[in-house]
DNA sequence: CCGGACTTACTAACCAGTAAGTCAAAAGGC
DNA sequence: GCCTTTTGACTTACTGGTTAGTAAGTCCGG
C-alpha cells in the first residue's frame, strides 16, 4: 500500500509535488495552471511537462502525495484504548483542517471535481475507505471490551464521516471558522448516545 | 423579500436562466462557458451579453434564482405539529437531492467557488442562514410545546446543517448514492438522542 | 560524446467580452 | 392611415488574453 506505481519520487518529483501544494494554496484549484506551479518551482512550464505529460497526470500524482500524507498522519494515532483513540481520530479529522485554511478550501474544489475526474474519484473513495476502517476497527474493539455498545460500526462510522465532511464543507463555503468545533462537539454528543 | 434588485424577470431574462441551468447540469460549472449558455439558448453569445455586461453578474443572477426557488420550497412545508414539521423539513432537505444528482454536482462546484466569489459567498451565507432559522423556529416551537427537551435550538440546527452538508457532499464527490438516505437515519437518530 | 535536465519559442484551441451592423416592430408626426 | 424614425433584440466578426502541450535546441556532468 505504500506507493502504487513503480516511478515515484525523485527528489525532483517532490519539489514539484511541494510546488503545486504551495501554488494551489496561493490561487484555488480552479486558478491553478501549469504556468503557475512552474513559477512555484523556479523552473519553465516544459520543465514540469518533462515529467509530467499532462496536467492531469501531475495532479493525480499530487493527491496521492497529499492524501498519502494524510492516511499516514491518522495512522500515527497510537493509543488503543477505544475510547481515547476515537477521541484522538475525531480530533485529528475534525481540529487538523483548522491550521490550513487556504488547503481546505483548495481540497474541496478538488473533491468537486471528482464526478468529472476518474483519477480524483479514484483517490478520494479509496482515502474514505481507509479512514472509514479505522473508524470501524475502533467502534469494533470498544464493543468487543465492552466500553461501546453493541451498534453498526459501520454505520457510525459513515455518520461521524458524514458530520466530518459536513464540517470541513461548511467551513469553505460559509466561511465559518466556528463550524469543526461545533462539529467536535455534535460528534461528541453523537458518541455519547449511540455507543455508551 | 420577494426580489433584491429593481430588473428581474423578462420572459428573456427566464430563459436565460433555465439555459444556464441546463448547460450547467450538463457540462458542471468548471465547464460552463457563455457559448455553452448561449448554445442552451439557443442564440449568440453575445445576445447573453446583451442582458448581463459579465459572466459573474450572470451566474449571481442564477444563483438568487436557484437559491429563491429553493427557499420557496422549503417555506412551503405547511405542518405545523413540530415533530412532523421538522421530519418534513430535513426530508426536503436530504431527499430532494437524490433527484438531481448533476445539479447536486454542479452546485457543490460552485459553493467551492464561495471563498474566491464573494457574490457567491453571500448567496449561500444568505440561504444557509434562512434554513437554518426555519430549523431553530421548529426546534423552539417543539421546545414550547413540551415535545422536545430544552436544548439550544441555534446548536441543534447547526448540527443538523453539517449533517445535510456533509450527506450533500459524500453523494457528490464519493458517488454515494445511499449517502443522503444513511444520513437521514443518522439524523433521525440524533432528533431522537438529543430532542427526546 | 552521450544523455538527462532542462530553456526558449512556438502552436492551436479556447475564453470573455466588444464593435458595428441588421432587421422587425413600435412610436410619432401629420 | 401612411410614412419616417427610433429603439430593442439581436448577429457576425473580431480582439486580446490565456491555456496545455510541443519541438528543437542548449548545457553540463559522467
Amino acid at each position: 500500500m505504500a506507493d502504487s506505481p513503480g516511478r515515484e519520487f525523485s527528489p525532483a518529483n517532490e519539489e514539484i509535488m511541494l510546488a503545486t501544494y504551495r501554488a494551489l494554496c496561493e490561487h484555488g484549484y480552479a486558478d491553478l495552471t501549469v504556468k503557475r506551479i512552474a513559477e512555484e518551482y523556479g523552473k519553465s512550464t516544459a520543465a514540469i511537462h518533462y515529467y509530467y505529460d499532462t496536467k492531469e497526470e501531475l495532479l493525480a500524482a499530487f493527491l496521492d502525495y497529499l492524501l498519502e500524507r494524510f492516511a499516514d498522519s491518522i495512522h500515527d494515532v497510537e493509543t488503543t484504548d477505544p475510547e481515547q483513540r476515537l477521541d484522538l481520530l475525531l480530533d485529528k479529522l475534525l481540529l487538523e483542517p483548522q491550521s490550513n485554511q487556504d488547503l481546505s478550501v483548495a481540497l474541496l474544489e478538488m473533491r468537486s471535481q471528482a464526478p468529472h475526474k476518474e483519477a480524483f474519484r479514484e483517490r478520494f473513495q479509496q482515502n474514505d475507505e481507509y479512514i472509514r476502517y479505522m473508524l470501524k476497527a475502533v467502534v469494533n474493539h470498544g464493543i468487543d471490551e465492552g466500553e461501546f455498545a453493541d451498534v453498526d460500526a459501520d454505520h457510525v462510522s459513515r455518520s461521524l464521516m458524514t458530520i466530518v465532511d459536513g464540517a470541513r464543507t461548511r467551513a469553505v463555503v460559509l466561511g465559518d471558522t466556528a463550524a469543526l468545533e461545533t462539529a467536535r462537539e455534535t460528534v461528541e454528543n453523537y458518541v455519547d448516545a449511540v455507543l455508551r
